[in-house]
DNA sequence: TTCATTTCTTAACTTAAGTGAACGAGTTTA
DNA sequence: TAAACTCGTTCACTTAAGTTAAGAAATGAA
């Protein structure tokens, strides 16, 4: 399991067996169950995540409905809104799948870079090329209506649609379920033309 | 005009004279006028740039129709993405007022950073708030409607309904000129009773 | 298995956004 | 100054999303 991490880290940083073990060490791995709750609204956590293996998401209770924004599967890390701001959290993190997943704090974080600055520079990477990402995903999702969106998803993330019930894949769209039905049913309809 | 520069510069990290000197010696800051394209689709610009005055847009073209996703105003900086993908640009940026910012390359970065670690640091913490904010921005475009996000822009950044022409505020707001018009009527239909 | 719950789809109706066209006000250009 | 543009608004019409409700299918729990 740790193989996928460290392939991971690879990408951007080339560690020594010390540097391997430092990490190792800390007993970052967590497995958790379909369904679990991993933040709560209103709870001041400290957590960040690294999904190893697995699915989670991010959704928001509005008006008394769930209103999912993203999704985070294998490769893809989070941390939550509330770990930077100290605030509470606005919203909830949660397993669509079993999932595997590294569990650190900021204060981990701290340690390493002092002990190897190197990672300074993978976090500062890793986090210019998400923002340069989220940007151009923002971008997308502004200029195309609801139905480009998900024909962009097929293309982009098909695993997701498999992965995922409709409902949350409706708002992660920016949409309601009945309307993602329709408009599934609306593109079938086209494409039997 | 400095000063606006430095006091940014002071809310993240505390600067010696020389560290002073050093950012002045680089000759960052350009005025530029109403209407000037700065970065055009297709071009590989390594230009970065930081609001001190006025405003810029970011803009796609799209079917012949400009699409603007973003403006940056006074304390905003804005690294385009072929920057950081070394692609050609997929968009355009331009000056929506007679604009002062600086204009850097991430070459001048990493001489500063060198010569001033405080720098890495500073940057970094700048990308981690500005994806955070990015992220919460996101999540509340995808989780309200056209109106309500008319009227959330109206809360947190009413000076751009003012600066900024209707027709690029409509795109930012994912819809189309007329149905904001159509909605500022509506709004203004329900205050009245 | 059976019952309850969740999830997805369909349908009818309402509401709002997209589209194409027209108009006036204000700007720019020749 | 006149003609050409740009910009915002309005209108009529089309299209698609929101809403409410109902029912079928899948899932989970007792």
């Amino acid at each position: 399991m740790q193989d996928i991490l460290f392939d991971f880290i690879s990408k951007y940083i080339s560690l020594t067996e010390d540097e391997r073990n430092a990490i190792l060490s800390l007993d970052l791995f967590r497995s958790v169950k379909k369904g679990t709750t991993l933040l709560k609204e209103g709870q001041k956590s400290q957590e960040e995540y690294f999904v190893l293996k697995g699915c989670i998401r991010k959704y928001y209770i509005i008006d008394g409905e769930e209103k999912t924004t993203a999704f985070y599967t294998e490769m893809e890390g989070l941390v939550p809104h509330c770990v930077v701001s100290k605030n509470p959290s606005e919203y909830f993190i949660s397993c669509v799948e079993d999932t595997i997943l590294t569990v650190t704090n900021p204060d981990m974080g701290v340690d390493l870079n002092v002990k190897f600055p190197k990672f300074e520079i993978m976090c500062r990477i890793l986090s210019e090329e998400l923002l340069a990402k989220q940007q151009i995903n923002f971008d997308e999702f502004k200029t195309s209506s609801p139905e480009q969106r998900y024909l962009n998803l097929l293309q982009k993330r098909p695993d997701l649609i498999q992965r995922v019930p409709q409902h949350q894949l409706a708002s992660y769209l920016g949409i309601k379920p009945q309307s993602l039905s329709r408009l599934r049913a609306r593109i079938l309809e086209k494409s039997k033309e």
